[in-house]
DNA sequence: ACAAAAGTGTTCACACTACACCCATGG
DNA sequence: CCATGGGTGTAGTGTGAACACTTTTGT
């Protein structure tokens, strides 16, 4: 690319690797595709797609997180860039990683056919081409730490969640399990959900009450200078 | 850049940025240059340099630490990738920021006037070209985060140092005054120092006793599952 | 009536905070 | 002998961890 200010430098391709987190069977999964072109097609990748001229990094992303799930306004946070000589076998590639949280209930399925996608439990994933792997452990590394510290788990559900869900999606993002009575007490005490009056019986009889993420209770505790902790 | 594999695609200039710290003064100090080129030449900016053709990141980042310290093995981390279209008035450059940890201790000043380079107290930056305060500000939130729970803040010091330098250190990274009881207490109840014999009588009658750093002591504090944490 | 998941409080251990005085030494 | 910074312990408070039983309701 010939720029003015820049002309005797090198330039490179620049890449933007998702790893899409969903919630599901209260397990974390991953989105996965088999790489549709050479080198190493047909192998298990991340999704991804090139950055263009006219786009930023995050752009990109998006760009590439509307194409394979169809949704719009996904939370999304930059991991890490990759930039190791040979990490891509089909070139010299500069590779920028970021996760999202998507809501798998609105998850279209045809679209897992015509990538050839597919949603894989975190705890036994396959192999992954080139660095893949590594941006996976790293963005959850990242998730983990983000997720005890601001309230961005809510992003895997449609508005309403009840708390029995809510825990196990905690514990399958943890990977341990927790004690019942102090996760609600914990949520209880920040006072940043709303409790509806509508049940969920789907997986009792008893029923599980719906909450919602409340924004504006949620502005009051960090304005009072309370610290979100899950 | 024509590759083999992924021809069609745009490819960009790749850059990164140090953040360099060093202590000095009880203050903690960035390493700013007047900037050399066209555009915004003379104008405050990190230390940078775009990646070559067969460099990784890493070594692109190592080889600017080297550039403007002639130190080696400098602890360095990657802080973030900074992709908007217009964030370069001079063109396309996607950065890649890391931070680093120097001993101003052993810091050759001649570097100072052959690269116009000066430090600069953190809490009193000038204005700095394109992103790079957005930069500086993610490589502080990194490094306090990183410093509270990992022994990376020893890389400030050659080796030995004393426990009131290593608190005002403390207290320039966090912008807060600290116990210092309750202090040394933390890092007493670690164990992963040594304490020497010789003193460093530079700021007092009396003398502070010399402390160095244990790996060996933080390998088996860390096998023991113990957290560190300051 | 019973199975199956939802919901609810208390106690204990530990970590963090606040706080004030003596010590060693060079000038 | 005194000014200056180095060095030390204890009590109180808050936060995280362990732990068992009652409630609801569809079958």
């Amino acid at each position: 690319m010939a720029t003015v200010f820049y002309p005797d430098n090198t330039t490179f391709l620049v890449a933007v690797d998702c790893i899409i987190f969903g919630f599901k069977n209260k397990e974390l999964h991953i989105l996965l595709t088999r790489r549709p072109v050479e080198p190493l097609k047909g192998e298990w990748s991340l999704m991804g797609g090139f950055m263009e001229e006219n786009e930023s990094l995050n752009q990109a992303a998006e760009k590439v997180l509307y194409r394979y799930t169809q949704q719009k306004g996904i939370y999304m946070e930059q991991v890490n860039a990759y930039g190791e000589v040979d990490r891509d076998a089909g070139g010299r590639v500069v590779s920028v990683a970021f996760y999202a949280l998507v809501r798998l209930e609105e998850f279209d399925t045809s679209l897992a056919r015509k990538f050839d996608a597919r949603w894989v439990k975190v705890q036994d994933l396959p192999s992954l081409i080139f660095d893949h792997e590594k941006m996976v452990e790293d963005a959850l590394t990242l998730l983990r730490f983000k997720v005890s510290m601001q309230p961005i788990i809510f992003n895997f559900f449609d508005k309403k969640f009840t708390l029995p869900a809510l825990q196990d999606l905690y514990e399958a993002i943890y990977q341990m399990p927790i004690d019942k009575r102090n996760f609600r007490k914990k949520i209880a005490a920040m006072e940043i959900l709303d409790k509806m009056d509508d049940k969920d019986k789907s997986s009792s009889k008893r029923g599980a009450h719906y909450y919602v993420f409340n924004e504006h209770k949620y502005q009051k505790f960090t304005k009072e200078g309370k610290r979100y902790s899950l």
